[in-house]
DNA sequence: CAGAAAGGCAACCAAAGGGTTGCATATTCC
DNA sequence: GGAATATGCAACCCTTTGGTTGCCTTTCTG
């Protein structure tokens, strides 16, 4: 079970956000999906995607040769609740966040 | 102008969470007081509090030979909105806050 | 004014971290 | 079957980083 602080630290490197990031724009791409335009090698983003699966951030699905990747919201959800959460202002987010509501969610 | 990725930095490490968390509970600490009971030197706090000011997520105040210190929710809120945001099911965030709206504040 | 209290500065150290190279393994396609 | 594709594993390297010790400066206080 991974801690808040793996979490934190999992999220601390921005080449491991930036593969969060492009996961977030498509899901359960493969490890060489994923290599595609970066500027390291494949090992080095293999390693990555090792710390955010170690961490569940990431979860895999086998398929043959191919390794496919994808997101899993609920750890970053957890820390956004249970930690910085405590340090918005309450008001201030309820506000944001239902004024996104009224302005029109049309994803899904 | 701190980025993102200084942000998570600062934030990565628990130490610098837990003075976070302190300051949290009684903002406005010296570095003495925030130093009371951690096993570590105070000149290693002061390193963390001054990665926290680096980042302007602390922000400080001197008064007399004493250095007392701030939260700035700034950096945080910006962070939870530009980036953590985006990969929560804005749906169900958008109802739990309205349900939070609705449950208590009433103080509008 | 002398000494204690609060903090600043700098050098140093051991461990962790991000990345690489090199090679091994498993799968698919012709 | 054999080559190409997709990934795994391990050793190694250099930089960052969290922490320490030692000493200096500033500000109260008796």
């Amino acid at each position: 079970m991974p801690t808040d602080d793996d979490i934190f630290r999992a999220l601390a490197d921005p080449s491991r956000r930036r593969l969060l990031d492009r996961l977030h724009a498509a899901d359960g791409q493969s490890l060489g999906d994923l290599c595609a335009g970066l500027a390291m090698t494949r090992q080095a983003v293999a390693k990555h995607l090792g710390i955010l699966e170690a961490v569940n951030l990431v979860i895999v699905v086998r398929k043959g040769r191919e390794k496919h990747h994808f997101i899993n919201r609920v750890p970053i959800n957890d820390i956004a609740e249970r930690w910085i959460g405590k340090f918005d202002q309450p008001r201030l987010s309820a506000l944001s966040a239902l004024k996104r509501n009224l302005e029109g969610e049309h994803y899904d």
